[in-house]
DNA sequence: GACGACATATACAAATTTGAGTACAAACTT
DNA sequence: AAGTTTGTACTCAAATTTGTATATGTCGTC
């Protein structure tokens, strides 16, 4: 089950909603943080899934609008895609590693700049969701959300920790 | 410029190839760890860039076999997108914050249980991670490459951390 | 009460990805 | 030498993703 199925049942979880809301309540969650989901996928992700009979089209609209609902099928479907995501370790898919295969491609002066602005950004990144956590607490929001963000700034600490070290290497000539 | 693409246009760097060919040399430099790239895609990004100019169609093959060498536009666009991967820093597609963002949705014997898992899981990948780095380096692979690996260890670490804080909480009942 | 700015809500064509399917040659088995 | 596995090399239809285009409501303001 791809993740952007899961979302999409996820969010369906406490009650039918339509298209739009959907995406508003995964923008909520902040996953366009850590996932690639375009709006469209949206749509044809309900679409699909009401053919299949995860959900139900609960309320054909006027002008277009439909308002969709999880059936049984789509609850139990959830659950298996959910538990699946906790138990395989897939691939983390980083576009950084791409850059990083061909590093060898660059020129130290070139290296080093991307190197330097890399860590400025990813510092950055580290404080804005830092101060992210702090705010949410304040705003009712479940403890387990944080998580998100905590998993965050360990992640992003990784990657500063690497090119700090690693623009150390290049300017003493170890690397590439 | 998408991953797929600078994967491809990067293993033709050093001559013309065909498909098959690219996917072996991806899979020696170890995409398949951080990236997801089936081979379809090879050969439908193989064409679409020698239609658009990027690639050169050397040798028509006999059965159906096509080398493709790089043209001078491939060249300077692989740069560009080389470039555009250091700088920005896109948000990293991990399956795993789907399975966070809902775990409040499973009871605390399966996140308690699929935590462990995962925790070994993790802790089994980072000693083959570093014995492959060991290994390697005998084997007169270039510096750079370990630094792929090098940071893969540091996010599995990461990752690592927050499964062996996280669940001690869950089991404290601290979460979700 | 008309106008523009903005939010709501979806549709759609084009591009890309997926992975099973095909085909054929080389190496190995019995 | 006939059969079987393994490796090479690509094709293709189906599924999915992408991003832009479109349509419609709503709110203030002049």
């Amino acid at each position: 089950m791809s993740s952007t199925r899961i979302l999409i049942l996820g969010v369906l979880l406490d009650g039918p909603l339509h298209g739009y809301e959907v995406r508003r309540r995964l923008e909520l969650m902040g996953t366009h943080h850590w996932a690639n989901l375009a709006y469209g996928s949206i749509y044809h992700g309900l679409g699909k899934m009401a053919d299949e009979g995860l959900l139900d089209r609960v309320e054909e609209g006027k002008g277009g609008k439909t308002v969709y609902g999880l059936t049984d099928i789509g609850r139990a479907e959830f659950m298996r895609g959910l538990l699946g995501h906790w138990w395989e370790i897939k691939p983390i898919v980083d576009p950084f590693q791409v850059a990083l295969t061909f590093m060898d491609r660059l020129s130290q002066a070139e290296l080093t700049s991307a190197m330097e602005a890399r860590a400025a950004q990813l510092r950055f990144s580290v404080e804005m969701v830092t101060r992210a956590m702090g705010g949410k607490q304040a705003y009712g929001a479940p403890p387990h959300i944080d998580e998100c963000l905590r998993l965050n700034i360990l992640q992003l600490r990784a990657q500063l920790t690497w090119v700090e070290e690693a623009v150390g290497r290049v300017r003493k000539g170890e690397l590439p």
